[in-house]
DNA sequence: CTTCAAAAGTTGAGTTGTTGCACTTATTGA
DNA sequence: TCAATAAGTGCAACAACTCAACTTTTGAAG
């Protein structure tokens, strides 16, 4: 969730090679970084996308062709953040267990979150000030939980509509916007796992 | 969720006395007939607001104050529903557990959807159809899940916070949806409610 | 090194959802 | 009967988004 320190893009492809794909990387960032200032400043709504195209020093169609509506401005990383989920999920260590794997990331996601704090915060407090940012977040995080059941059931060989993929999918996402209102969220994150792993291994493996 | 029948409106509030909230009303239902014509005709992005107003004889800032987006007018029973759901639970009968008022509820709405079959399930492929209404629908399903959750916390006393009042508002207002996949609804919402209520009532009183 | 096709960007005009404003008309309660 | 109030109108505007035609850059193949 929280925007990259400044420009230096250190996504899950930190290696584009060819010039071409780092010039498009570049103004993507020009853009993304442009909007997120100015909606810190003054606030979402009080912000056109023309203004942000000129902030960025390029026309508004330009804008559109890297991001599809206003709203993706704000959630410039939703792809990556997918992206390095699912990876998290599907390239754990060997021997593993799933929700071992999503307390894994979760925590690791939240360091981040904890690092550069005022920054995070005031973004969070810009989502949750914005109805049209909130709708779009909730949409999100359920497209993101969808295609972590997919892929936890492909992992764990369940049938893909079994419940328990998408509970543990639901859950695995919930418990870490739960933690955020604790006073220690490491704690909160990390129990809330121990928990989830034992009822997952019985539930699994039934014979324990 | 289905279309009334056709500009008769049969909602819970059927004797609106005044001359003036009659003629809004019709006004309304009049905007709402036309679009969802439309709409179902041609589907729901080749249809613009103009022609919309035009078709039901009235400008397009009248539409929208009846209306606040686009997509509210395919789902112009929204408040209609979401206020018969918390009056089920508010109003059930005396000695009536929660679990049972719900059930109650889902099937009667669930019978008033296959009654007009035809109606319905075009509705509901035109929504299925398109993103924007899928997105609303499921926001408007979130609200609904959070008003009923309050609601149930009033009635049976728990915390607001209790996660057992957010469970079962969730639950049920997820098992119509999943019974529709059924090839017999019916018998889907008995079964699923009957586990939920014997759940329920272990949990709220343990010493069963 | 040249050339060529695809990709990135620009420009400008257009469509569509949505709102503001000033105004008319109808209903209602006093 | 008389104002207060609410519904509705017409028009103009704004902001988000799209489209089509055109220029520039870039990657690679001849």
């Amino acid at each position: 969730m929280p925007p990259t320190t400044t420009g230096t893009a250190t996504g899950p492809s930190p290696a584009p090679a060819g010039r071409r794909e780092r010039k498009k990387a570049a103004t993507r960032q020009a853009i993304a970084d442009a909007a997120l200032r100015l909606f810190l400043e003054r606030g979402y709504d009080e912000v056109g996308v023309r203004e942000i195209a000129d902030a960025a020093d390029v026309s508004t169609t330009t804008l559109f062709k890297h991001f599809p509506v206003k709203e993706a401005l704000v959630f410039d990383e939703d792809r990556d953040q997918e992206a390095r989920l699912l990876a998290a999920v599907r390239e754990r260590p060997e021997g593993q267990s799933l929700p071992a794997a999503l307390r894994e990331h979760a925590l690791t996601t939240r360091l981040a979150a904890a690092d550069g704090d005022a920054r995070f915060s005031a973004f969070a407090d810009l989502v949750a000030a914005t109805p049209a940012l909130r709708d779009y977040a909730q949409n999100m995080w359920l497209r993101h939980t969808a295609a972590l059941a997919q892929a936890i059931a492909e992992e764990s060989g369940l049938a893909p509509d079994d419940p328990l993929c998408a509970a543990l999918a639901h859950f695995a996402l919930e418990a870490p916007r739960a933690a955020c209102a604790h006073d220690n969220p490491r704690e909160a994150i990390t129990r809330a796992f121990d928990l989830l792993e034992h009822g997952w291994s019985t539930l699994t493996r039934p014979e324990a």
